[in-house]
DNA sequence: TTAGAATTGTTAAAAATTTAACAGATAAGT
DNA sequence: ACTTATCTGTTAAATTTTTAACAATTCTAA
């Protein structure tokens, strides 16, 4: 199941999101057309990525929604569950561990840093808070395999190698610093602002 | 300059920050493969892009960094700036105001709402934050365009709704829950945790 | 002043992604 | 049982996006 495009991965998350939903409000089947819906896309590109991932609905009756989210946390979670790691405790450091701490997901936050004193030796969400400095040790002791850069945009790329270095396999950035790291290492940059600048094109331009 | 691929005006505002960088770290010119390595990309699909949007360089000297931004500044921005509204003055919700405070662009949020009476009534960096009932009369009367959606997931839809009512143009949805509007609105979904799963799901792939 | 290196701008090719088209299967109604 | 509506699964086509290729231009320096 390795080779899916970088987009099917990226909808296979949003689907497991809108079909728990739909499992809460108590639907069994779901047809393709009803997820496209959902999602403001196509009911072929629904099917197809369906297709991709080798799963089979059942004809005039749809896709189990139980066995679909069952089948897509096989290929995106890991067994054991990902551990994560918090670099910068501000707001949206604090808000990620608390947004991850109630849906108690697969990506568990084990540890997080911070250098301001009234933020280390703390725990938020069940997530302590250690001094830069042992970044590398906690991170190897706690086989910590991601980190999420939360820190003032000026230090990320200080951060960043020291959870290279540290022997992290996979970044998330949100501070609008552009980030290198090796091959080896996946990183995914996530700018905020960029959303909200592409909002503003779209609607200059349809006025 | 409408038919801008939708990647491309992505990869403008993402150019526009890094040129901004350059220009404070002193540099006036800077070439195509620079930029490029900034942003990990190619230096093709910068030269691309530029072509794109009518710039010119200058052989053997490269872009000049203050037009381009001048430039990106023409096609992504409004002269007046656009006016935006925050709803739902949690940690995100203040994180993003805050954030664009400081950044002083000409993304200017100029009201926030929420139900929650120890925020009503208050300013975040300039911000006045309105109880929910007011939206449309504020929308209106401040002639507001653009609303970040921060609440909870589960009001999301209905926020939406009362937002496309009082005739927003574009949307950034922050929560979780995707949302529906009419043709004419843009409408932004932007998933932290989609990223992080995607980080995930490549970690555990490269293992 | 000429050769050589560097860099842009553009067209063409390739790759990735989305959409269309449609055959085949099944449930529901008659 | 037969017909019809509806959906899936899949292959093929279209579109979008990226990459390659290279001519043209400018600077450097022998
Ligand atoms: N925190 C994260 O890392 C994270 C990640 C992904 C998605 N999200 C989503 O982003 C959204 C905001 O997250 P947050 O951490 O800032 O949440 P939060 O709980 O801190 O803030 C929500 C705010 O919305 C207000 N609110 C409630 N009902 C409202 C209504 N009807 N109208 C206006 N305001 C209302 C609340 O009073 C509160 O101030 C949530 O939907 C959350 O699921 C958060
Ligand atoms: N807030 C937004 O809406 C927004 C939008 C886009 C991008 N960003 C970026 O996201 C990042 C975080 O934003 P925020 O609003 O949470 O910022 P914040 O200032 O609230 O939090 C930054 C935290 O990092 C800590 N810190 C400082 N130096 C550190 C270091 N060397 N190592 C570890 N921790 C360190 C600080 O003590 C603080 O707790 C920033 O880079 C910001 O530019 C924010």
């Amino acid at each position: 199941m390795k080779n899916l495009p970088d987009k099917t991965v990226e909808r296979l998350c949003q689907y497991r999101r809108s079909l728990n939903n739909q499992l809460a409000a108590g639907k069994t089947h779901i047809f393709s057309h009803e997820i496209a819906n959902l999602l403001h896309i196509t009911s072929v590109q629904v099917r197809r990525d369906i297709m991709l991932i080798g799963h089979s609905g059942t004809l005039r009756k749809g896709y189990d929604i139980k066995e679909m989210v069952k089948l897509i946390g096989k290929i995106i979670d890991t067994k054991e569950g990902q551990r994560i790691a918090v670099i910068g405790m501000g707001n949206i450091g604090k808000a990620f561990i608390h947004y991850l701490y109630e849906k108690r997901s697969k990506l568990k936050v084990v540890a997080s840093f911070d250098v301001n004193p009234d933020k280390i030796d703390k725990t938020y969400a069940d997530v302590y808070c250690y001094h830069l400095d042992r970044l590398k040790e906690i991170i190897q002791k706690e086989d910590i395999k991601i980190g999420i850069i939360t820190t003032p945009p000026m230090v990320a790329p200080e951060v960043c190698e020291n959870l290279v270095t540290a022997g992290i396999k996979g970044i998330l950035n949100f501070t609008p610093k552009p980030l290198s790291v090796p091959d080896e290492v996946y990183l995914e940059e996530y700018d905020m602002i960029t959303s909200l600048e592409k909002v503003a094109f779209f609607v200059k331009h349809n006025e």
